[in-house]
DNA sequence: CCCTGATTCGC
DNA sequence: GCGAATCAGG
């Protein structure tokens, strides 16, 4: 069966999406193929990101000779390249660095009492030969950084904090209200955009 | 080889 | 609509 693409999974697309993690590790934390990140970010409409590749036009197969008599390419000659630059994407949180804002925090911030002792779990769930040799691991790696809490589903307007394994049961996000141009709650957020100032006064606790 | 994202096309 | 297969650049 097709990936089920609900109002969640599609909200945690967009957000992980937005976060600049590669089609690839967006997959591993919803459980499907960086095919399907993908495929469904297209569908989705969302998709500036840095291509390392840019495939020539290959979908319009070379058209009859009338075709390219037409006035296709006009005198101007000037290639009207984009725009060099598309301009940062992140809300630019104070620590964009290039890792997910995600797996910083927690690593940042390990929640004493909020941290789950890592399930560990999900090579039930998941595919038995889905995932070669390194999943395991950064999958046990993910979940041990994953916080836990109380549910509150929500779909639009909500904290798209992670709580549970992705993919599984139990999943769900944090619900709570966002702040404004922020995908988390004022909770989360400080988790999310941890600054990366190591003499933090307050760093670690 | 690994990684990355992009596109195609059968389902 | 979905995503594996495939492609293509780094």
């Amino acid at each position: 069966m097709a990936m089920e693409w609900t109002e969640e999974t599609i909200a945690r697309l967009r957000d992980l999406w937005q976060q600049g993690l590669s089609t690839a590790e967006i997959g591993r934390q919803l459980s499907v193929t960086k095919n399907a990140v993908v495929g469904k970010a297209h569908r989705l409409g969302l998709k500036p990101r840095p291509s390392p590749i840019r495939r020539a036009a290959k979908a319009t197969p070379p058209a009859d000779a009338a075709t390219q008599a037409a006035p296709v390419a006009p005198p101007a000659a000037v290639a009207p390249k984009k725009e060099a630059a598309p301009a940062p994407v992140v809300a630019a949180p104070p620590a964009p660095e290039k890792e997910p804002a995600l797996v910083k925090a927690a690593v940042a911030a390990p929640e004493p009492k909020a941290v789950t002792p890592a399930p560990a779990a999900e090579p039930a769930a998941e595919a038995p030969a889905a995932r070669p040799a390194r999943a395991p691991a950064r999958a046990a790696a993910r979940a041990a950084l994953r916080p836990v809490s109380e549910p509150r589903r929500r779909s639009s307007q909500s904290c798209c904090w992670p709580l549970g394994d992705p993919g599984t049961p139990g999943f769900h996000f944090c619900g709570a209200t966002p702040l404004p141009g922020k995908p988390y709650c004022a909770e989360h957020a400080q988790l999310a955009y941890v600054k990366l100032r190591s003499d933090r006064r307050d760093n670690v606790a």
